[in-house]
DNA sequence: CTTAATTTGTCCGTATGTATG
DNA sequence: ACATACATACGGACAAATTAA
């Protein structure tokens, strides 16, 4: 043992590489150093490091290229999902809580909006509302997207996508006829300001789905 | 190359471990072949292995005991959400959104109690009121992680504590004299089912602080 | 286009600490 | 106390892909 009598080393090195990402500004995009480099710098061998890396390639929060580099992920964590799930399948407690959640961090910004002149006024919910009322494609994930863009609060827009992609099977797809008029009560509520109806309106919507 | 020529090999690996899992009936708690075993059916390196063991290690879904194995892990309590907000959060600390999303998480879980029959009537909220009425130290992040843990979700409960890291300034202290009546308040509308008194109280005490 | 340097991908060997019987 | 099995960690080696000169 070369470094301290530390355990689980690749974890170290884990919590280490988010300090350098911090400290150094690395962006998304961004390449980090060289495995041989990051060896040298953090004191320990390149199998460690590998572990590490490889454990954060899986989360998705950095990408690989063969012969080019490591670079830092855009943090769009599809690929967590899919193994997540994979896994996890048939706990139906923990997806009932991910429902819950995001659902939750919907209807604060459904709240949010109708509290604000400003965001009630948006041109984008005419543009939804004429877009649902021609029928044209509307996926269900768009819609949500906005209100919570909207809302202004980036790190539960954050929150919110990662979560979004456990309910992607339901969530990407297009509006039905029958939720058509439940969204334009929604968005008409929003653009009034009426609190209690657009969550109504929201909450009749999800039981729909 | 020993294998196919295919790419990514310790995501081969989890793919395989995966299926691995089903077949032979691994429950959580139950020991995983050992990585010498592993490499040796999967036809690989011990270096492969690891790697791919290391990603899993860090998503929680396994768990490795120095000299004595490696054993499924109880996916119950995965710890995804904490390594994901450390990232996530790692320059998205605007107090303000983290302030706003926590605020979110609390107000929800004032909702859930008062709407639930059963979670009104715990007992912990006779014991809160008391301590408060008899002037103990109570602790602010103490009164809401109880809510929060009441509400039950505990996506939702592992969020919320990630968040309240960065608020614990103001909220690691205790409760001044100003605050008891405002709390008093909240604890018996939540008691009484009272959904809108509940959050009007709520707010009030947020904006003291 | 060719060549050389860099970087990741994979594998092997060795030594050490830990758990189990 | 001892032996076996196992994970931990390190370092070296070569292949394959990328990149730059």
């Amino acid at each position: 043992m070369e470094q301290k009598p530390a355990k689980k080393m690749f974890l170290q090195i884990v919590k280490q590489l988010r300090e350098l990402i911090i400290d150094q500004h690395i962006q998304p995009g961004d390449k980090l150093p060289s495995e041989r480099v990051l060896c040298e710098q953090l004191n320990t061998s390149r199998s460690s490091v590998r572990e590490a890396l490889r454990s954060l390639e899986l989360l998705g929060l950095i990408e690989t290229k063969h012969g080019g580099g490591t670079f830092l992920a855009d943090v769009s964590g599809n690929q967590l999902v899919e193994i997540l799930s994979s896994f996890i399948l048939k706990e139906e407690r923990s997806q009932k809580d991910v429902h819950a959640t995001r659902e939750m961090h919907e209807r604060e910004a459904i709240r949010v909006i109708c509290q604000e002149f400003q965001l009630r006024n948006l041109p984008i919910w005419d543009s939804l509302f004429a877009q649902i009322e021609l029928q044209q494609e509307v996926r269900r994930d768009v819609i949500l997207r906005e209100c919570i863009v909207a809302a202004g609060n980036r790190l539960s827009l954050k929150i919110w996508m990662q979560l979004a992609a456990y309910s992607m099977t339901s969530l990407k797809e297009n509006i039905t006829d029958s939720e058509k008029q439940v969204l334009q009560v929604l968005i008409k509520s929003m653009q009034m300001g009426y609190v209690e109806e657009a969550i109504e309106a929201y909450n009749e919507w999800m039981e729909q789905l």
